[in-house]
RNA sequence: GGGCGUGUGGCCUAGUGGAUAGGGCGAGAGGUUCCUAACCUCUCGACCGCGGGUUCGAAUCCCGCCACGCCCGCCA
């Protein structure tokens, strides 16, 4: 209702200006702060007093009154105050709102447009670890956001799967025994079980006996070789070790939830022969120059004085290589390309982008989201150096922490249902990595995050749970109810019942979920639904507070109407939320 | 050294040209015979890193400086 608000506000606005023969292109058209009883309004007065000779709450009073609302179907109301111009909807807006406000809530209409969304794309070479779970976390919630938004999307995770740190470990995994590993798998699963090999492999390389490791330099470089020949048995090598480990580290993530409709590995772009064919179309620009017997592009002209190296000197190609058959491949075959990347890929985000367009691509179709990292109060988290922290450990952590703290609130319920085991662990599940998540995706991505428990799994702040608490309050009014759901939200409850500053509030509140969605999917900016629900639930929690639905002295009207408010509720948050991807309890 | 990013009460954070900078944590005081108190109300607390500039108007734009992070591999 909002976007349409929006859309009737501007045009009205548009005809005023022109009507009183001024410019149209500053509309203005902003929110109001909380304390202003309208849902947008306009700044244009600012601008246009100089060039009407007048102070701006004349100018705003002017415009106002040359607003004509009739024929709009929600715009009801302008009106000047002070230097603005206030717009307010009529009762079709709230009547509408509520009317509109079911399962699909917030579902943009079909773009018809398709997207792949590229996340995480960690190397298979260890666990998945805190530093890296904004990546899944981020992605994870942008994918359902642009779904929700209308597009067709396809989530990928992009297999590094034929760099040196898999020859690495591909040669330890196939030169050490179980007897060499000091350490036990930390899990029984194979993703810890083959990090320790890894470790080994990198530790030996590091310090072991100079003659030794240049036997194994020899090996890997092997390896290299092989893969890059399209070499099928080498491939079967390094397959003996990816593959598990992918599956491995897909079980962590899965827990967050973060799925992927495919992995697509590296080493396709190498077999297809199109990373063969990127080079000789790179060495063919004028931007390729051939320094220390290697292929490089000189992107100086672009901004960027880093030369990019895309040919090693003994014949190999590189992951930047491989990176522009793979986005071209994605540009073929989807409409619009987001991948989103650590800050230590930026440089190499860049050159991505810039050489994409000197291969002729159109690179407005690739959006690329940068994150910053989540470090310890130490530094960084290192696979290699193993002083990550895993985020299998961080989610059971968290989920251990709610089931005390659900356990804890068990004995002070006021309210007599029957919580059994099942519910427990199922509102701990929800709840714990619900905050782990919540406290992820509703930070601005640029901003650096400094991992400390108490703070990650703190259940009360502006967190997870105090949005899922607001969902499970509307579920068990509606529950309670025992009204048949297709009810809830039918024409036959009448909006203009729904008087109290709060109801309205919570109204207005629900009709901006649709513009939220269409904001984040177009910032790619996951965040502003987390800055959402939570105003939402502020909202919701004051409607709570002030108005009674089920009390006997309500009048059935009001209660109706009421119920009808508490299921859009419902609604709007039960999907904001699996928008950012954190479940909705219907109790806790 | 160069490039990019970040800097908002003690701590975390929203806000990227317009209405007295909005929340949370913390500290203090209250609230439950009434649909879930993981809630709510009130109080305390901010020269929006520092200094200039542009503008009728700057946390927001520009310049300089400071601090922190990331990058500057024939690694990914």
């Amino acid at each position: 209702m909002f976007v349409e608000f929006r859309g009737e506000v501007e045009d009205a606005l548009a005809t005023a200006l022109s009507d009183l023969d001024l410019p149209t292109e500053d509309l203005g058209v902003e929110e109001p702060p909380e304390d202003v009883d309208a849902v947008l309004a306009s700044s244009a007065a600012y601008r246009l007093a100089g060039e009407v000779g007048a102070p701006p709450p004349e100018v705003a009073a002017d415009v106002a009154d040359a607003i004509d609302t009739d024929g709009y179907e929600y715009l009801a109301r302008a009106e000047a105050r002070g230097p603005y111009v206030n717009f307010h909807p009529g009762e079709a807006y709230f009547a509408d709102t509520l009317s509109s406000a079911g399962d699909d809530w917030g579902h943009l209409p079909d773009r018809g447009e398709s997207v792949v969304v590229e996340h995480t794309s960690a190397n298979p070479t260890g666990p998945v670890h805190v530093g890296r779970a904004r990546n899944p976390i981020v992605g994870d919630a942008l994918a359902r956001i642009l779904d929700y938004a209308g597009c067709d999307v396809e989530v990928h995770y992009y297999v590094n799967d034929a760099g040196r740190q898999v020859a690495i470990f591909t040669w330890a995994f196939e030169s050490f025994d179980e007897s060499d590993l000091d350490e036990d798998p930390a899990r029984d699963r194979a993703d810890y079980d083959l990090v320790r090999y890894y470790r080994k492999g990198n530790e030996f390389l590091e310090e072991g006996d100079p003659a030794a490791v240049e036997e194994a330099e020899d090996e890997i470089q092997a390896i290299m070789q092989g893969l890059g020949a399209g070499d099928e048995a080498t491939y079967e090598r390094t397959s003996a070790v990816v593959d598990p480990m992918l599956s491995g580290m897909g079980a962590s993530l899965e827990r967050l939830p973060a799925e992927f409709d495919e992995f697509v590995k590296e080493t396709r772009f190498m077999f297809d022969g199109s990373t063969d064919d990127v080079v000789e179309r790179l060495q063919d620009l004028e931007e390729a120059v051939y320094e220390d017997d290697a292929w490089q592009l000189d992107l100086s002209d672009r901004g960027i004085d880093k030369n990019l190296v895309f040919l090693r000197s003994d014949g190999t190609s590189l992951y930047p290589t491989r990176d522009l058959a793979h986005h071209e491949w994605k540009f073929a075959n989807f409409d619009r390309a987001v991948t989103v990347l650590g800050e230590d890929h930026k440089l190499q985000a860049d050159q991505l982008r810039t050489t994409l367009a000197l291969l002729g691509n159109d690179t407005d179709q690739l959006r690329q989201v940068i994150h910053s990292y989540v470090n310890l109060p130490e530094g960084k988290m290192s696979t290699r150096a193993g002083t990550a922290v895993n985020l299998d450990d961080l989610l059971d952590e968290a989920v251990d922490r709610a089931r005390e703290e659900v356990e804890n609130r068990l004995g002070d319920r006021i309210r007599e249902d029957d919580l059994d085991d099942e519910d427990v662990e199922r509102i701990a599940h929800q709840v714990g990595i619900g905050a782990v998540r919540y406290d992820i995706v509703a930070k601005q991505p640029t901003k650096a995050i400094t991992f400390e428990w108490e703070r990650a799994l703190d259940f009360e702040a502006q967190s997870a749970p105090y949005v899922q608490y607001a969902h499970a309050r509307a579920c068990g009014i509606v529950d309670r109810a025992d009204a048949d759901p297709a009810d809830l939200t039918a024409g036959d409850v009448d909006a203009a019942l729904l008087s109290t500053p709060e109801e309205r509030d919570l109204l207005r509140t629900i009709a901006r979920f649709p513009a939220v969605i269409k904001e984040a999917a177009e910032d790619l900016q996951p965040h502003v639904v987390a800055t959402y629900t939570r105003t939402f639930a502020d909202r919701f929690n004051a409607f709570y507070r002030e108005c009674p639905v089920l009390s006997e002295d309500v009048d059935p009207d009001l209660r109706a109407a009421r119920l009808a408010l508490v299921a859009a509720a419902r609604n709007t948050v039960a999907n904001a939320l699996n928008a950012l991807g954190v479940e909705a309890p219907e109790s806790m």
